[in-house]
DNA sequence: CTAAAGTTTCAAAAATAATTGAAAGTTTAT
DNA sequence: ATAAACTTTCAATTATTTTTGAAACTTTAG
């Protein structure tokens, strides 16, 4: 396999992944288009290199840079806008989950919390619903505490956690 | 607030919170709705409950008990089939996540194993190339093997979990 | 200040994904 | 063997999401 091959193989099975997870297809395959980029990357060529419109690009980027994972860079003499991608994966994956956090989980929780506490509800019905709710919701909640522990250590999170855990 | 009330928010949050994970909505509704259901429900039943058709509902359950999470169950005296979801929190994500591994991670990996190894290309870009795409493989193969370990606890992996990582 | 270079926005169009419903397929009781 | 009860399938429809492209906006150089 060739170089332009390979990258474009990975781009788009990184664009094919990203809708399975709920992440747009050219926002995932405008990431990993950067993510193998030695060098920040133009508006215009992230257009022609994905061939995607101008309108498409801004709004993906913009995406992206809400996630934390992208950034702007300016060059010296030039006019132009370029970006990077968080390349460290440690960071990367950390941000991820921090605004997976931010945006899903603290919501969810929030709503199981309130529908696990209806009161005056006696029929057996209810009564397993408030038990299923409530189980589910300190389920998430330690699970997010979880992450959030992980992600603390910030650098080698992962290497550290394959240690603690297999011994 | 009241009980269906309770149960209907649930089961909507529940429903959207599925589409942001590239789950479709309506899996994650049926989902939800037989988490929360003392009883199990019949396709009947189902399809009153959201309000969809025959079609939509045999095919997501069909999709449901193919992730292992929901089963088929008969009732003496009953020709209908009823059907009932993986309750036990702890056996739900883990077999949610080796599904996942399943189907998603295991092919990735596949990808970028196979992008990672283009032989005979020594151009800085290349070189980059490789290098992140190698990173990417290892980090996520070692990902995999951790949450592999993690479920192999089975029950109360998340206790386990919060006890390592804790101390 | 003005024009050029660049970026963002957003309504309309296109692409994708989900849903319906009816016909075909199964299973079971008699 | 047959008919009733029930489930599955899938082409057509509907709904949702993404993408486009041109106008509006912003910034900078001269």
């Amino acid at each position: 396999m060739e170089f332009n091959e390979a990258k474009n193989k990975f781009v788009q099975t990184w664009g094919a992944l990203g809708s399975q997870w709920g992440i747009n297809k050219t926002m995932a395959q405008i990431h990993a288009l950067l993510m193998v980029s030695a060098e920040p990357l133009s508006m215009e060529d992230i257009m022609e290199a994905l061939h995607i419109s101008r309108g498409n690009a801004s709004m993906n980027l913009r995406g992206l840079m809400d996630w934390g994972i992208v950034y702007k860079e300016y060059k010296a003499g030039e006019r132009k806008e370029f970006f990077t991608a968080e390349k460290d994966l440690d960071e990367l994956a950390v941000k991820i989950s921090q605004e997976r956090s931010k945006r899903e989980i603290k919501p969810a929780l929030k709503i199981l919390k309130e529908v696990s506490s209806i009161e005056g509800n006696n029929s057996a019905e209810a009564k397993h619903f408030i038990e299923q709710t409530t189980k589910l919701h300190d389920f998430v909640l330690k699970a997010d505490n979880v992450l959030d522990k992980i992600t603390e250590y910030k650098d080698n999170w992962l290497t550290k956690l394959v240690i603690k855990i297999m011994k």
